[in-house]
DNA sequence: AAATATAAGACTATTTTAACCATATATTGT
DNA sequence: ACAATATATGGTTAAAATAGTCTTATATTT
């Protein structure tokens, strides 16, 4: 099924949550809340973006998370990887890693003749996860009237 | 995860070959043994894609399936939703239908923040989904040669 | 030393996927 | 009419993935 999973989904919150806090360190704490879910995943998902090198991790007493690299730098290719373990693969035999090399463990089909054309889809999804960033997620600057009511610009 | 199910993969499979036969009345029982996999599911994959109007099924001695309509009109879009029952929905609340309309059922969240920008990936995907059609599985022309060679040009 | 905060693994329940089995219905050919 | 062939459809079961909770360890600040 092409759905991303709830990991994915609140890292992507929670990213969203600390780029909008634009440098500060922010705790596992504040974004569950902020969020309105169980402090254990967020902590479990921030360790895992920070073990890939999304996040950076500040341990003790005030520490929290902060971006390792700007928004815009981080791709949702990268946040997938770093959550699933490894790149997104619409099937089995055909990842955006080897493309080229021929070692495909799929021996399913006597003679798999759908691999090209996968390969091909693959490649296409790849570019578009790649191309779409945290920054994507970001609000658009918030305007203020003159009588100060608050209009935010969606897209 | 963003990943095929298996019975959408045997619907491509089975698609490519009904085509391939270029109008012929091809049995299920021919494309599980084509493929290499079992015909109750062949059978079942074929089913429901009858349903949703992209194959004809005649039933009885000499009976069979065909396109109903060509190769370029069926999108691995409308595979997807004969498979799976509905379309792709990368995450619960936002679907390629509703966009525009607001009863999103998700309430998920104290206040959704990625709905807007997910609403946006949704739009690209299907647009990609949309896009790639059954003839994108099927093979190039196969070119003989002086020789009598048969070489196959892949892309 | 106490409080705060991340690191990491174990465990359980639910959902989805995958495959198989059984039976009903329709059509053809003898 | 009847046997053979082929699709239609629902039920059942096993395996895998997902989602969430719980527990313990480690690091830092006050």
């Amino acid at each position: 099924m092409l759905r991303f999973t709830k990991k994915t989904e609140y890292a992507l919150l929670s990213l969203q949550y600390i780029a909008s806090k634009d440098g500060m360190l922010v705790s596992a704490k504040e974004i569950a809340e902020t969020i309105g879910i169980s402090f254990e995943i967020i902590a479990k998902v921030l360790h895992l973006l920070g073990r890939s090198g999304i996040t950076q991790s500040i341990q003790g007493a005030q520490g929290g998370y902060l971006l390792q690299r700007s928004p815009s730098m981080i791709s949702l290719s990268d946040v997938i990887s770093a959550i699933e373990g490894k790149p997104s693969q619409l099937v089995e035999c055909v990842s955006s890693e080897d493309i080229d090399d021929q070692n495909c463990s799929c021996n399913v089909y006597s003679n798999c003749t759908i691999k090209d054309p996968m390969t091909v889809i693959q490649k296409k999804m790849d570019e578009m996860l790649t191309s779409i960033t945290i920054l994507d997620f970001m609000h658009l600057p918030v305007y203020h009237t003159i009588s100060e009511t608050i209009i935010t610009k969606e897209q």
